[in-house]
This record gives C-alpha cells, sequence and structure tokens, in this order.
DNA sequence: CTGAAAGCGCTTACAG
DNA sequence: CTGAAAGCGCTTACAG
C-alpha cells in the first residue's frame, strides 16, 4: 500500500461531507472550489462513479460515447464528473486500452522543424499528440526512437532520414511496423513512404538553366545513392537529354545536405578549367552553402553564376539574390503523412503505396543568362517549351527591379 | 478476462518449450529469433522473473539500478531480459511510478521550431521525451494542454505564449504547477521565467541607430504591454534619452508579432509628414514584413530608410540586406528552458527566478546613414560610447561589398 | 537480500 | 441497460 494517509484521510472527509447531500446545496461557485480542491486528491472515475451512483462502467462507457444513457443518469454522471473537476487519466487509460494517441516523428535534422509545427497541427486536429524525436541524422538514435512503437508510447512513427541505411534501420522498421517514410526512402522497408515529385523537380530545375541559354551547367547533390539525390539527377540528366546536352561527370558533385561541404563543392566547381554558367544544388541548404561562399569570394550570383535549387525554405523570396528554386512544401510533407499514418495504423493503406508531394519552379533572381545578363522575362521559360510535351509548371514571383 | 486465447496459448506453448531447456542449447542467433517471436507475445517483466529464476521485484529494481544483486543472480536477470527482447512498457511504469518522463512545449507560432529543436535535444540528454503543442497562440489551447500535466501525460511544461492574459492562463499555471515560462510573461504566474535581456537589446539597437546619425528614428513593436515590447521600448527610449532625443509618438507602432501587419506599419509610418530615417522593429518576423513591403513599394533599405531588428533568424545574414540586427539565441532559450524546468520539478528552482538570455548586436547591411550613405565601418560603434558607461556589445560580421 | 501482493486508474468482456 | 471484477504491466511499501 502506499504511503498516502493523509491523503486518505482527506479523501474520507470529503466523501464524509459529500454524502451529506450538504454540497448539493452549495453555491456554483463553492463547489468548483471543492473540485480544485478535491483536484488535489486525484479525482478519479470511482469518484465520479460514487457522486452519480451508478458504477464505474457507467461512467467510462458514458464518458468515452460508447453508450446512450438514459438522460437522467447521464446528466448525474456529466455533473459528478463537471462539480468534481475530473479529469480521466491518460497515462491508466492508454495502459488499458494500449492505445497511446500519440505519433511520434523522427527529424533528422531541426531544419526540418517546420514539418515538425505542421505535424504537429495535423496530428491535433486527428486528436492525436506528436512527440518529437530529433535523431540528428543518426541510425541508433532512429532505430532507439523506433522502438518507442513496441513500448506503445506511440502508435506510430513518421520517419525523415537522410543517411544511407546499413540494414540496421530496415530491419528495425518491419519489426515495429507502423512507419511511414517521409522524403527519403528505405528500401525494402514495408511503409507506405511520401515523397517530393524529385524526378519532375530536377527537370524544372534544369530546364529553366537551359532556357537562359546555360550549357555548361553543375550539379551539387545529396549523398550519393539517397533516393531524392537518385531522382533529382535523373531529371537533370533527362532535361539535358532534351536538348541534346549530356551532364559531363566533371561537373557533379555529392555531399550530406549541409551548408560546409556545399560551400567547398562550389568553390571547387568555380576552380575548374572550364568552369560551369550554372549550377542546379539539389537543396535549399546546399544553395545558401553556395551563397555564403560566394559571398566571402566576392564572386556574384546571378553575374558570376546562376543558381537554381529545390524545396524554397522560409525567406528564400528575400534573399540577396531571391533564389530560384523548386517549392515543396514542408507543411504538405507534415499534413499528408499524419494521414497516411493514421491510416497505415487503421489498415486503410497499404504499405506499398508511394505518394508524392508536388512541386513547382519558383522563378525569382538567382538565374540570369550565361553572359552575365539578368535574365529578362523574355526569355521566359515559354522557351523551356518540353519536346516529351510534360508541362512545365513555373510560377514568377516578382523580380528585383 | 481479455480475449487473447491464442496469445495466451502461444505463451504457454513458448514456456513449455522454454522451460524443457532446449533453448539455452540454442544458437544466439535461433534466441534472438525467439526473443522477436515472443516480442509479439509482449514479454513482461513477469517473463523475464519467471526466465532467471527470481521475482518481479528483484527483477524491476535491478533493471532501475535500484539495487545490488549478487553477480550470479543480476546477470541471470540480465540475460534473461536480453534473451527475451524484453523492453519495458513506459506506459506501466509511469501508471505505477505516476512519472512519465515526458516534458511539453506550447509554442504559440510555427516559427518557434528552432526553439522545438533544441527543447528536445535537451529533454532527451536528460533521458525525457518532448511533446510538442502548438497553440497558435490561441489561450483555449494552452489552457487545454496545460492540463496534461494534471492528467500526468507530461511532467511539466515549457510555455512560450505571445498573447496579453485575461486571467485565464495564470489561473490553469497556478493550479497545473511545474511551468516555466519562456520568452514573455504571464503576470503573477508562479513559475520560474527565461527571458530575453529586452532592456539591454533595445538600447543596443537605437544607440547603433543613434551612432549612425540617426535622429528621427520610429520603432514598429509587438502587442502593447506585452513583456517583449515593453522592455525592448523602454531600451529603446532609454538610448535617445541617453542623447537628449525623445521618443516621437507619432513613430511609435504596435502590432502583433507577424509579418502582415508589419508591412502596413513600416509603409504607414513612410507615409508621415516628417517621415523616419531609421527603423527599429522589435523582431524579425516584424522586419521581413517591412523587407517585403519595402520591396514592393521600392524603397531601398538602407538607402531609403535604415532598419534594425531583434532576434537573428536563421540566413537573417544572406537576406537583401543582410539584417543588422539583436541576436538572442533560440536555441539558447530552448536548452536553458528545460533545465531550469527540469530543476523546478525537482524542487531545485524557485518560482520566482527571472533568469535571462544575453543579446548581443549583429552588425550588417541594413543601416547607413541617414542621408543615404551606406554605413562605412569609420562611423563604427565607437559614436555609440554610452554615457551611462555600459558597454555596447556589438559583433560586426562581414559586409556587403 | 528476497518476494507476495497491493496498487496506479482506467477499459471491457462477461454475467446478470 | 447495468455492474462486479479482471486485467493492462509496472512499482514499491511491507513482511519475511
Amino acid at each position: 500500500m502506499r504511503s498516502c494517509s493523509v491523503a486518505e484521510s482527506a479523501r474520507d472527509f470529503f466523501w464524509a461531507v459529500y454524502e451529506t447531500g450538504l454540497l448539493n446545496r452549495l453555491s456554483a461557485h463553492v463547489s468548483r472550489e471543492w473540485g480544485r480542491l478535491s483536484g488535489r486528491l486525484k479525482i478519479t472515475i470511482r469518484d465520479v462513479a460514487r457522486a452519480a451512483g451508478v458504477s464505474v462502467t457507467s461512467v467510462s462507457r458514458h464518458l468515452n460515447g460508447q453508450i446512450n444513457l438514459p438522460e437522467p443518469t447521464a446528466s448525474r454522471i456529466r455533473q459528478a464528473a463537471e462539480r468534481l473537476g475530473y479529469r480521466p487519466n491518460a497515462i491508466a487509460r492508454r495502459l488499458s486500452s494500449g492505445k497511446s494517441e500519440t505519433l511520434g516523428l523522427i527529424i533528422a535534422y531541426p531544419l526540418f522543424a517546420e514539418i515538425a509545427s505542421a505535424s504537429e497541427a495535423e496530428a491535433a486536429r486527428h486528436g492525436y499528440n506528436l512527440l518529437m524525436f530529433n535523431s540528428r541524422n543518426l541510425v541508433e538514435k532512429e532505430v532507439s526512437f523506433l522502438s518507442r512503437i513496441e513500448d506503445r508510447q506511440v502508435d506510430g512513427i513518421l520517419l525523415l532520414t537522410n543517411h544511407h541505411d546499413d540494414g540496421r534501420l530496415l530491419r528495425r522498421i518491419n519489426e515495429t511496423g507502423n512507419v511511414v517514410l517521409l522524403d527519403e526512402d528505405v528500401p525494402g522497408a514495408k511503409a507506405p513512404r511520401l515523397f517530393a515529385d524529385n524526378v519532375h523537380g530536377g527537370l524544372l530545375a534544369t530546364r529553366h538553366l537551359i532556357a537562359r541559354g546555360h550549357t555548361r551547367i553543375a550539379a551539387i547533390g545529396g549523398p550519393r545513392g539517397l533516393l531524392s539525390t537518385t531522382e533529382r539527377l535523373d531529371g537533370f540528366t533527362q532535361a539535358l537529354g532534351e536538348v541534346g546536352l549530356r551532364a559531363d561527370p566533371a561537373l557533379l558533385r555529392f555531399c550530406e545536405y549541409e551548408e560546409a561541404p556545399a560551400s567547398i563543392a562550389f568553390l571547387d566547381l568555380l576552380e575548374q578549367n572550364e568552369p560551369p554558367t550554372a549550377i542546379f544544388t539539389f537543396g535549399d541548404m546546399l544553395a545558401t552553402g553556395a551563397m555564403r561562399a560566394a559571398r566571402q569570394a566576392g564572386i556574384r550570383i546571378p553575374d558570376d553564376i546562376s543558381l537554381v535549387s529545390f524545396d524554397d525554405i522560409h525567406n528564400a523570396d528575400l534573399l540577396a539574390p531571391a533564389l530560384t528554386t523548386v517549392r515543396q512544401s514542408a507543411a504538405e510533407f507534415g499534413t499528408r503523412g499524419i494521414n497516411m499514418l493514421l491510416d497505415f495504423i487503421a489498415g486503410r493503406k497499404s504499405e506499398t503505396v508511394i505518394e508524392r508531394v508536388g512541386v513547382e519552379l519558383v522563378i525569382r533572381s538567382s538565374v540570369a543568362s550565361p553572359h552575365g545578363r539578368p535574365s529578362g522575362r523574355s526569355i521566359a521559360h515559354t522557351g523551356a517549351g518540353s519536346p516529351d510535351g510534360l508541362p512545365v509548371s513555373a510560377r514568377e514571383e516578382e523580380q528585383e527591379s
């Protein structure tokens, strides 16, 4: 037995008073005070049942809306719960029901925080909590977080990883189940996936560069072998192929999706014998890395070199120069991801589905013609009309004057 | 009784096999397979106790490190747990111990996501989870989130609100306890607080403007009455007073910490008969709002009007122009906030402490002299030498060339 | 040192 | 319709 004799006698006293019926005659205000006092005693479902003169079973079922009680009983329960200030204990409910009503989100970088906010909002809409895990892109962390599914801390997890899997992740995912993959793949995993339309994005970005007159185009991708890298590179190569160009291996760089290595890659690219006139970075983190390097080295964008990117991070339109980039909505990843996860958990979604979030080119000011002339609207992307008939979706924002 | 007869018989079968001792002779690999299989049966502490030939009490205590068992017993337990793939059920543990090992964070805007990441990381360092709540700055949401403390879903909450309290928040906080206030105050609340050094920040920003030769200086603050607004305004007024200037009420604007109203306030300010030559925005959101408005209206910063802000958001250095702003570290808010909360919960921190996160001026390119000349380093902030002897901490970053 | 047993506060088959 | 009671999987006084 617990050592809660003080609380116990307080509780007894409370009930002694309560059962005199005196309380019922007190004003609402005083009753509420009582409720608050008793709140300290942790009002449980038993207390409510006692006050309403019914069984805990009835209280539980009524409060969970699993039953339609005759009005007098129902309102007695409701009033008792209200008067006592009853709040069901979520932990106890979880233990007995086996459900946590909580979802988890594993994000690789703090920068994906925008996805976190959107996920939280959507989870809340469905009555779920959102537990956040920051894996810093470390397998050990990811694996350990995933096991929260097993101890029922969370009902399912949205996994956003950013590295190649050595098999550990795959195994863990298939053991725990109830995960949805976001943004990057873990090949073989039994999990629904939500990816960006990477190939199309690569296509749009590269066609835009070509339309502006570039032919010597470099690319800075994420880690080799990652889905995002592979697919965006596909789009890149494909767009080049459309006009009879080929990707020059000397102009291809791959690195983590981080600023520092992108800075290095950028500078390295410009030191080539025949430097590129434009670069396609596969992520805005890569682009800002390049921009910082450019600023320090006195290289002007787009005058000296054009830059097109992928993501459309917050404030990308206010950067110097305003960044031309392929937009993928972080919020959409969060919102749709949560829904896919909920559907998957409920058995409404198969473990083989792959969905895509759409992308669009947002044209701003980081791309000029190879001759250093700022790009005019005259050379607009009608020139990028796609030979294969694919529509070129592009949005133009206000350009810097 | 639950309807788990299949699981039950599977479990019985498992134990029947187990007790033949056959399992012990199987290879580690096969054992692990068994563990995984049995994982489906939910290995509990009882199973471990049974396998190790001890009581659940011993297993619990040993696994929780509350006791030093003689080595043979200890290792039998450890091995059994390992072999069976035992994972303690966090929910059950919470119900019996009354602790959730989870902290909550209520954030007013998705943009505070940087704080969320830092909080998560620090909570994890202490073995805690982080449940994220997105209040969208709504009292109802905040109040409802706070009650998670009462149902023991979380042990404590970091509260970041951004509006004036009508009393509801105060009442709730004092009822639930275990909250730490971040960034903004809820007057009267019994909670430790972590605020930015707002007065000093306002001082630094304004002195910088004055040192560059500005005398007609406007301010766009957050909502009136909010701690951040009041204190930054204090610093503003104080700095003006240092050189015998006074804040012109016609040049003061207050609005939500959002972009849209800041755009309006900015334009409005410039339509004055005697427009200001410089503006101090009390948050970078306000600054970017002003920058967007400026861009659309063809107003150049800093040539037409100078801008100094507060926050130092991500990529502020890459904006056009690079934003001169008072830095407060979002990460520090998260990290220190979590530690304060943990200390408060443990009774190691009083409900009356107010701590401050330091600020520093980061000088970039959004401030010029009132004549439209870009600010040269020659007019550096030595000119802002403070009459009252306060040091002017300022950091200069690379300026745009 | 060790363990049987009560208890945490719910949910939910099962039996009136 | 209604309720007594078992059970979720732990922790922890209490008694050997």
